[in-house]
RNA sequence: GGCGCUGUAGCUCAACUGAAUAGAGCAUCUGACUACGGAUCAGAAGGUUUUGGGUUUGAAUCCCAACAGCGUCACCA
């Protein structure tokens, strides 16, 4: 990077010395030279024949001539069409990597006192049943997200709003109140979540079972089937004795209450289990318990203040037609919260909580139009931090015989997908004969880290706008791109450095300049490099699929290059120290970049 | 229907702010095992970047239109 700056630099000298414009070093790009031409990085001329009035072979042959005696750091150039190759010195490709090496957390900056307040909400569940595979990707991608922006130097607050109160906790209480003889997880032996995901399966089947029956007695009557069935659906006794049991709730009702705790906490319970395996955590947790009321609270002010307006039926609205957008429902005409109304107080508590610069959600896609909106009214109701929100929108997780739907029975379970993971992990390693000199603990513990590896990669790989197909199969592949592979590349690169030690070969702080590369060792190390920019990029663009292209991109370049030679059997002694330097640092630059994406490496695998 | 997102090899995915012959993996075929750790490496084959226009020295990338897929348009959360 330091190179690239540089001649940036040196560019933009001789634009001025050359044609007498003023060209803004920042805005010149110099790109990797294809593998095909010689040299190292190109200047595209093309943007400045405006400037030389010449051809673009000429223009090149002028920057070139003039960068060759100008630049210390250019060795040679050649130029094709419009495009000039230059040849980066041996020596700085050797003070490059001594300048990697001599910082552990390379490309990462540490956030100073004063650096700016991100906020990250991410995860948040609903209390009603377990994790599944979309919240995996959720889970994985805030994680992974607030660890890029906290490395581009942001103070970082990782946030999660707990979904737990409305329609859907009911269901799950009045079943098991209903069909429960008094069940609980130490009784049962089930994870909360599972338990409470169990009751709100029961409630929806028996109350189909009603529906289907009753909408068969009003048809039987003489009803149409479509106005029975809507009929069946309102009339359904469970139904109604779940909205009763909500309405109790909203009036602190002791009993509905205690019950709700209960069960809430049987949840909370079984989800930092799952969070524990995924490696995810938060610094504040909010609560929409707490939320929905200050939500109210700020929608009646907005309304004080006109900014809102109110229907005959008493409802709240806030008008958004001048933004190109729709009205919008605030509150009910009963009063009670919406989804929106949640979601303002929640923004609200935060705010007095934290100095909050920038507040990021990581949601899924079908609500890109909810963040919209609560971005223009955030904004109305005076955050200042509201219209540049940002909605980290990520796409569905699919699977090979389409997508995921609970009544179908093809929800992929988070704590069921982890499990097959790291049992996967296991038998492969065994087949291998990975294990054979370890012990149990060491066994489940490195593949715990290679299957987790393995779940996280594939999940994060991808970008995160996009829907992805998860194909359980494929997922737990160990060749290509894919983590274990690079986990693999690493623990080599570890056992090598091990070795090493073990005879005795310390590597110095500062290598020897006049060690000869490789065309492939410079661009080793150019790509080390690259890390600096890729997380500054990947914070910038919310992307942490840019992070785990890259280790890969890295770790094949490195296979591909040390495979057919042996770095300890290496004579020349100056080669042999540059190449542990580089495969240290490649190692390194490894496990610093996936350490960003939440993914641990082993030091043996 | 309105709005939004997506469309790249058989499949799963890349391609930084437009740049040279669009890259990987899987699957298929062919090679390399006295191996610093073979959970590897090399090679072959595979493309009109959905289609049609436009802007540009240059387009997978930007603009317009069509087609296809998905999402959303709840007094659910």
């Amino acid at each position: 990077m330091k190179i690239e700056q540089q001649l940036a630099a040196d560019a933009a000298a001789a634009l001025k010395a050359l044609y007498g414009a003023d060209v803004e070093a920042g805005s010149i790009q110099l790109e990797k030279t294809k593998r095909e031409f010689e040299g190292h990085l190109t200047l595209v001329v093309f943007p400045y024949l405006r400037l030389s009035r010449k051809k673009p072979e000429e223009t090149a042959e002028e920057i070139g001539r003039y960068l060759m005696e100008h630049s210390a750091a250019v060795a040679g150039y050649n130029v094709i069409k419009g495009f000039l190759n230059l040849t980066v010195a041996p020596a700085a490709w050797v003070a490059l990597l001594d300048d990697i090496n001599s910082d552990a957390r390379y490309g990462l900056t540490e956030p100073g006192e004063d650096a700016p307040l991100v906020m990250i909400e991410y995860s948040s569940p609903n209390t009603n049943k377990p994790l599944h595979l979309g919240h995996v990707r959720n889970n994985l991608l805030g994680w992974a997200l607030a660890q890029i922006v906290e490395a581009c130097g942001n103070r970082v607050v990782k946030t999660n709003i707990v979904n737990d109160r409305g329609i859907h906790i009911c269901k799950s209480m009045l079943a098991w109140q209903k069909y429960g003889n008094g069940e609980t997880p130490e009784s049962s032996g089930k994870k909360g979540d599972h338990l409470i995901g169990d009751y709100y399966v029961a409630f929806d089947q028996h109350y189909r079972a009603e529906v289907k029956e009753l909408t068969a007695k009003y048809e039987a009557e003489g009803m149409a089937p479509e106005a029975a069935k809507e009929r069946a659906e309102k009339d359904s006794p469970l139904m109604q004795e779940a909205h009763a049991m909500l309405v109790r709730w909203e009036q602190n009702d002791p009993e509905v209450r205690a019950l709700w705790r209960k069960m809430n906490e049987w949840v909370y319970e079984g989800f930092d289990q799952t969070y524990k395996a995924l490696g995810v955590g938060f610094d504040k947790i909010y609560y929409e318990s707490d939320t929905y009321l200050e939500g109210r609270k700020m929608v009646l002010e907005g309304l004080e203040k006109g900014l809102f307006y109110r229907r005959d039926d008493g409802s709240v609205w806030a008008d958004l037609r001048s933004e190109g957008l729709d009205e919008k429902l605030l509150l009910r005409a009963d009063g009670t919260s919406v989804y929106m109304t949640q979601d303002i107080g929640t923004a609200k508590m935060r705010f007095e909580d934290f100095p909050i610069d920038k507040m990021i959600y990581v949601v899924g896609n079908e609500q890109n139009y909810h963040f919209q909106v609560l971005a223009i009214l955030l904004d109305k109701l005076g955050f200042e931090w509201g219209k540049s929100l940002v909605h980290f929108s990520y796409g569905m997780v699919e699977l090979p015989n389409g997508k995921m739907k609970s009544r179908e029975g093809t929800v992929v379970d988070a704590d069921d997908l982890v499990a097959e993971m790291v049992r996967q992990a296991r038998e492969t390693a065994d087949e291998a004969g990975k294990f054979d000199d370890m012990s149990e603990e060491e066994k489940d513990e490195v593949a715990r880290i290679v299957g987790m590896g393995a779940l996280k990669y594939f999940l994060l790989k991808v970008d995160a706008r996009k829907n992805m197909l998860f194909n359980p199969a494929e997922s737990i592949d160990f060749n290509g791109n894919t983590g274990p592979f690079i986990q693999y590349t690493y623990a080599r690169i570890r056992s090598i450095l091990r070795k090493a030690a073990d005879s005795g070969i310390r590597l110095p702080e500062t290598l020897p300049a006049d060690v000869e590369l490789s065309r492939k060792e410079e661009e080793i190390v150019q790509h080390l490099a690259d890390f600096a920019a890729v997380v500054r990029q990947a914070g910038a663009d919310y992307s942490p699929s840019a992070v785990a292209n890259y280790c890969y991109a890295l770790v094949k370049e490195y296979n591909q290059f040390y495979h057919d030679f042996s770095v300890l059997r290496e004579e020349d002694e100056k080669k042999k120290i540059f190449r542990l330097v580089l495969s240290a640092n490649v190692a390194k630059i490894v496990r610093l970049g996936m350490g960003l994406l939440g993914i641990e490496m082993p030091e043996r695998m």
